[in-house]
DNA sequence: ACCTGAACACCGTTCAAGT
DNA sequence: ACCTGAACACCGTTCAAGT
C-alpha cells in the first residue's frame, strides 16, 4: 500500500474571506448558539464552523473567549438601557412610564435570555476591569435611578435615597426575570403575571407615605 | 544515552485507598474549589489531585460532572431550607420571624456563594429531570409560602394568593443575594444594608390594607 | 490587515485491569 | 466494591506562514 500523500489543501482564495463585519457576525453567532444550547456548551470551534471561517479567525477581533462573552454582555446592557429609556420616555415619565420600564425589563430578559445570562452569569468577575462593561451596566442602572428622582420630585415616591430605592426595585425585577428564564414559573413562562403583581406591590412599597 | 525505562508505578496499596466517605469528600472539595476559583474553572482532575485520588475515582459516585454539580445544588437547597425554617421557628413565626428569614436567606447566599451559584446558575436546566433536586428546591420555597399563609391567618398580611406573594418576596431577596455575591454592592458587600431597607419596604408592600 | 493549518497543553469520559 | 493508568475525542490558544 502506497502511503497516502497528505492532502495539500489549497489556501482559501482571498475573495472567499469573510469580508464585511466579522466581529459583528461573531457576536451574533455567539448569541444564537447560547440561545440554542446554553453558554455551558459554547465552543469557539463551532462558532467558526457556522460562519465558514477558521476556528482561530476570531482572535483577530477578540483576545480570548472571555472577551467575546464580555462583548455579548456589554451589548446586552446597551440594549437594556435603550429599552428602559424608551419605555420611560414614551409613557410620560410618571407612574405609567415606571410600570412600562418594569415590563420592558422583564420583557428584555425573556426575549434575550442569552444576553441576560451572560450579563449576570458571574462573568462580571472577569469583566470587573472592563471599564466599558461597567459603564454600560451603570448606564442602564442610571435610567432607573433618574426615573425615581423624577418621581420623587413629582411627589409620588417617598424621599429615601434614590440609589437605595433603585437597588430595591432592580432586585425585584431582576429576581422575576431570573425565575422566568430559569423556567421556574411553570404556567407563566414569561413572568408577565408575576411581574404585574410585583409592579403593583412595588408601587405600594415606594409610594410617598 | 540509554533510553530511560518507563517508570513502573507500583499500584497504590489497598490501605492507601480513600476509605471513609469519598462521595462526601468530593462534594466538599468541589464547593471549596468553586469558592476559590469560580465554577467556570472547576476541573475534575484538580478535585482528584486535592483528595489524593485518581482523576476517575469520582465516577464510582457520580455519573458525570453535571451530576456532581447537581449534588452541590441539592445540598444547597437543603441547607437553605433548614436555615429558613430555623429562622422562622426561632423568632416566633410572626413579623420578626419573617424578617429573620429574609436575613437568613441573603446570609446563606453570601456565606455559601458556591452553593448559591450552582443552585441558580442555569444548571437547573440539566437538573430539570432530577426529581430530588426539584423536591429540595420546592421544600425551601414551601417554607416561605407557609410563613405567608400563617401571617395571613394572623391578620398581618394581605389576602392575595400566597404563592404569588411568595414569588414576589423570593424575587426580591434573590435579587439582593445575586447583587451581593456578584460584588455589585460596593460598600455593602454582604447586602445587609440593602436587605434591611428591602425588608422594610416589603413589609409595607404585603401588609394587610 | 486578515486569515490559515499545524501544534501544544489541557479537559471529560471510557475501559480493561488490578486489589 | 472500589480504585487505577492508558487511551480517546475534544477544547482554547499560540504561532509561523500565506495572501
Amino acid at each position: 500500500m502506497a502511503r497516502q500523500e497528505p492532502v495539500r489543501r489549497r489556501s482559501k482564495p482571498a475573495d472567499q474571506y469573510h469580508h464585511g463585519d466579522l466581529r459583528r457576525a461573531l457576536v451574533d453567532e455567539t448569541v444564537r448558539l447560547i440561545q440554542a444550547h446554553g453558554v455551558e456548551w459554547l465552543t469557539l470551534r463551532t462558532i467558526g464552523e457556522r460562519l465558514g471561517v477558521s476556528r482561530t479567525a476570531l482572535y483577530r477581533h477578540f483576545s480570548d473567549k472571555q472577551a467575546l462573552l464580555g462583548a455579548v454582555g456589554r451589548e446586552g446592557f446597551r440594549l437594556l438601557r435603550v429599552a428602559l429609556s424608551e419605555a420611560w420616555q414614551r409613557h410620560g415619565k410618571g407612574r405609567p412610564g415606571f410600570e412600562a420600564m418594569a415590563i420592558a425589563y422583564v420583557g428584555f430578559a425573556v426575549t434575550h435570555p442569552a444576553h441576560y445570562r451572560v450579563m449576570f452569569g458571574g462573568f462580571v468577575e472577569s469583566c470587573a476591569k472592563d471599564t466599558e462593561f461597567i459603564a454600560e451596566a451603570n448606564g442602564a442602572f442610571d435610567v432607573l435611578v433618574q426615573s425615581l428622582v423624577d418621581q420623587q420630585q413629582a411627589g409620588i415616591v417617598r424621599q429615601d435615597d434614590p440609589r437605595m430605592l433603585a437597588l430595591f426595585i432592580w432586585a425585584s425585577v431582576h429576581g422575576t426575570a431570573m425565575l422566568a428564564i430559569d423556567g421556574q414559573l411553570g404556567d407563566d413562562p414569561r413572568g408577565e403575571q408575576l411581574n404585574r403583581f410585583a409592579i403593583e406591590r412595588l408601587r405600594a412599597a415606594i409610594a410617598r407615605p
